[in-house]
DNA sequence: ATGTCCACCTGCTGGC
DNA sequence: TGCCAGCAGGTGGACA
């Protein structure tokens, strides 16, 4: 799934079609996703100007002018796309916009998520109040992580994809920044000294940047809702390279799992 | 509290 | 070529 960065260029590509625009007809076309869908998903979107598009953790929020927010989650493959013909199978909640686009919510394994708030007690609601902070936020202290970690035995891979911790962290893009901050994704989160936390945090936040740049990582569902796909799979230097050589001393990559996900390190570079 | 494991669901792929 | 076990970007709940 969508990560923080593939969230991000959804969202981001939502933007131009929604902004300002008003929602004609939101039409759900089975009852749930992971959970059940809001019983008056159409009533209260249909007829509304969609005023905000955002992001928090690997939830997307838009806001509309009846003060509103819905809040969605791709869980692993999740897609928004341009539906213009008869929806697709998997299409499971259509958007007709004013002006005659057409969004869907496209999600075969359903592991995704829609709910709506009231805008204004967003964050009170059960799936953001619980998230950690934003990752980019340049107001994060730089040892947010380091104190996180403290006294933890939990391995640092399952502590960053922790979304209490930090919101929006997966599992590619925790196996990425460990290895850009040689940390080994097995070990005691409290064993790894403070300031290797300090700088996993902002190969964190290099990562994530260079993945939005790239529009984030195309694998089997991820695209934008433009159909364009990202590239930032290109530049991964762990991530489902198990058996390749580490980018960095040549070694066969190592395939282990941690906390039930599939991880890849280097057992040379990563300590 | 903390950590581990599993289920949820469909589609694709790699090995036979 | 065909079949099918195993695996996939997530996460909440059951359990030790």
């Amino acid at each position: 799934m969508p990560e923080l960065p593939e969230v991000e260029t959804v969202v981001r590509g939502l933007g131009p079609l929604l902004l300002g625009r008003r929602l004609l007809r939101v039409e759900a076309r089975r009852p749930d996703l992971r959970w059940p869908l809001p019983a008056d998903l159409g009533v209260r979107l249909s007829g509304a100007r969609v005023q905000a598009l955002a992001r928090r953790g690997k939830f997307g929020l838009l806001s509309t002018d009846r003060g509103d927010t819905l809040i969605f989650h791709l869980g692993m493959s999740g897609r928004i796309r341009v539906s213009p013909g008869s929806p697709h199978p998997h299409d499971h909640v259509l958007f007709a916009v004013e002006g005659g686009t057409v969004l869907a919510f496209h999600d075969p394994r359903r592991f995704g998520a829609m709910d709506i708030a009231r805008t204004d007690a967003l964050g009170r609601h059960r799936w953001l109040a619980p998230l950690g902070p934003e990752p980019l936020d340049p107001a994060l202290a730089p040892d947010h992580l380091a104190r996180a970690a403290a006294g933890r035995v939990l391995a640092i891979k399952s502590l960053l994809m922790d979304q209490r911790v930090l919101a929006g962290i997966g599992n590619i893009y925790a196996a990425e920044a460990l290895f850009r901050a040689r940390i080994a994704p097995a070990r005691a989160a409290g064993r790894v000294a403070a300031r290797r936390l300090i700088a996993l945090q902002a190969a964190l936040a290099d990562v994530l940047a260079e993945s939005i740049a790239a529009g984030g990582s195309s694998l089997r569902d991820h695209a934008r809702v433009s159909g364009e796909l990202g590239t930032y799979q290109l530049g991964f230097r762990v991530y489902g390279r198990q058996g390749k050589p580490c980018p960095a001393c040549g070694r066969a990559l190592r395939l282990s799992v941690i906390g039930g996900r599939s991880s890849v390190h280097c057992t040379a570079c990563q300590r």
